[in-house]
DNA sequence: AAGTTATTTTGAACAACGTTCACAACATAA
DNA sequence: TTATGTTGTGAACGTTGTTCAAAATAACTT
């Protein structure tokens, strides 16, 4: 009973140490010497609680998913919470979509994007350690991760119901990644020094640009 | 004169293996010893033509930015040519701009992101090799590779103008990278299997959505 | 053509990596 | 204490990219 205690206290040490290291030095970080120097074992040790260095990451990254899914449902509620009290609009009637509904749906839009941009630029490394890993030939991710995954993409269906309040659950589904992905591309790019560096000050003006525009297009048909 | 000759040879074979190699087997199937021997020369030889693998990697990743420049100029220009005779639409005089010419633009769009998707899904190893390389910290890109990304930013920009006639150079150029980011982040995690893979059609119809949205939020304001 | 010098190519050697495994250290039970 | 099973260790293995003394080749001189 007391080596399983102790394991799990290694494994804890050791995820920690990989976020440091992830932090400091991105992926490149992640090396089985430094990590088990800093977390006074052996290298050896390292796998009796972990299987490979990947699952090490993955650990990683599954606390960097829930952190960003915290982030996310703060500026969700915190919204939730402004907008009590702001009455029920007057129905649109031949559309059947509330025109201040979609403004709030939009505006919500953009919160939950914006967001994500500022968690992406507070946390670079950590935050593309996420997209940066592959693993090897074959493996595949755990459940876990992709259900954390459906998670994100929640936060964007709702908001987008109002705009395509007929659209089927399956399509609602597809647009909800296909919009998370645009907005994740805008910001892994922006935030990439490869094509020049973009100030974060104009990064948040494109996705507003780009998410009301989106916004106005979608709601429009 | 000779020296100089077969040097040159032999980077040529050896960008040719290592694009092989990146087709079959990603950024990982650049291996020093491997390439020597598709080669045919000594490890140590690579060195005489190249300082790094890197500088191999940006060779063939220039050759790929080149590759998908042509096929996007030859999609745009079999546009230009289908459109001779469509004629100058009658001008909006609310806006100053040409309904037609607006859905036209738009269409470019469409058809420079589909052509992106396509080339990204025929040749998605070469082509994510051009995202996932990174230089090891601090050296910075060569000039000619900046300058091709330049150019297909322009590709955009030129439809881009018709939604957003008033728009500054400065802000049309941050516009069209911003869309591009876009439509490169719904393709490349599209691609992906990480989030589930989903279908070539359904993206094609994701990205003919998206920008259709966003060509009508963006011309109407 | 032969000898001398400079250049170019070579592959063994090096450092650093992830991973493994025979063994030392330890705990537990008899 | 002794015997037995479990756990941790770090030297060792196989692969990386890169280097460098030496061998091979080219170039030049007489």
């Amino acid at each position: 009973m007391k080596t399983s205690e102790r394991r799990q206290n290694l494994k804890e040490t050791l995820i920690v140490a990989a976020t440091r290291n992830i932090d400091a030095l991105g992926l490149a970080g992640i090396k089985a010497r430094d990590l088990a120097a800093e977390a006074g074992c052996a290298v050896g040790a390292i796998y009796n609680v972990v299987a490979d260095l990947d699952e090490l990451v993955l650990a990683v990254n599954a606390r960097t998913l829930t952190m960003l899914e915290d982030e996310l449902k703060a500026a969700a509620d915190a919204n939730a919470n402004a907008d009590v009290g702001e009455g029920a609009g007057i129905a649109s009637s031949q559309t059947g979509v509330d025109k201040s509904q979609v403004d709030e749906a939009v505006a919500q839009l953009v919160r939950l994007a914006i967001c994500y941009l500022h968690f992406a630029a507070k946390h670079t490394r950590r935050w593309r350690a996420i997209f940066e890993h592959n693993l090897p030939e074959g493996r595949q991710l755990p459940d876990q991760y992709q259900e954390q995954q459906r998670h994100l993409f929640a936060f964007i269906e709702e908001p987008l119901r109002v705009l395509q309040p007929g659209l089927a659950p399956e399509q609602s589904e597809l647009l909800a990644r296909t919009l998370f992905s645009a907005v994740h591309g805008i910001t892994i790019l922006g935030l990439e020094e490869k094509l020049g560096a973009v100030s974060l000050a104009d990064l948040e003006q494109q996705i507003i640009t780009v998410l009301t525009a989106l916004g106005a297009g979608l709601s429009v048909r």
